[in-house]
DNA sequence: GTTGGTGCAAACGGTTTGCATTTAC
DNA sequence: GTAAATGCAAACCGTTTGCACCAAC
């Protein structure tokens, strides 16, 4: 989260953030260019990662930054857990408390500077867990 | 982790394995090939690839996946946690017992097959606390 | 001798960037 | 009017892959 500087409010940024605060899933840039083109059909990828940047910067939205995978941007800005799913590769929301005490215990114990954490889950789904599933 | 299939214990596999076993740092596959260099100069980044892959998949070591950035690599396979820090981007380990239980909990309380977790903190590390560091 | 592994270089794919043009303010 | 944002395309960079040669078993 940065100093937001001047920031203008453009059609595509607006649009953008819209799109990507109406989903509960994690969609990737590819993938929120795609559903922004319904609306502006000109819109480039290009614009669609600087303003994704931006927007995580100022705090409006969220990178997950999911493990080691393409990127994937959250519009709830609330820390949050998520579960990846090793079977479809799709990024759920977790309902958990969050586990802030760990952080500070880990201030304490060393000596870091604890600023924040993310917590991932990695196995499957219940839909993949349906499908016959080799594992 | 996966049935290892007929491995092959090459030169190049032994000791890019020894070079990431010898460090606690978490090195990506660019650095870990310099280090190897140094024994066998001719070893090319793509062999240190699949060879970390391989290994990965094996069980012998950890793809850490560290979020968003450069994909790094640690000799140390049993789950642990690390703090990534902000300022000179190195990654630690972290000593802190695994939270195991909140795996059994998601499990239990949501629909998921829950097959682990990965726990990152970030922050600032002691040394970049020391340097002026406005923050 | 067979088959998996290596080195090399090219390809890949997600992300970033340079630039001329457009647009919010 | 001016500075930020856009669209486009090229560049970037970490990673993967195809292939001819090599080496472990």
């Amino acid at each position: 989260m940065e100093a937001p500087g001047k920031l203008r409010m453009t059609t595509q940024r607006q649009v953008i953030m819209e799109e990507l605060q109406s989903v509960k899933s994690h969609p990737t840039a590819g993938e929120l260019c795609q559903m922004v083109r319904r609306r502006l059909p000109r819109i480039s990828l290009g614009t669609v990662y600087r303003n994704l940047d931006i927007l995580s910067r100022a705090g409006f939205i969220q990178k997950l930054d999911v493990a080691g995978q393409e990127m994937r941007f959250d519009g709830n800005t609330m820390n949050h857990y998520h579960l990846r799913c090793l079977e479809c590769g799709r990024v759920f929301d977790v309902e958990m408390d969050l586990l802030d005490e760990v952080e500070e215990r880990l201030a304490r114990e060393s000596g870091f500077e604890v600023l924040g954490h993310r917590l991932e889950f990695v196995g499957r789904c219940e839909a993949c867990q349906g499908r016959a599933g080799s594992h």
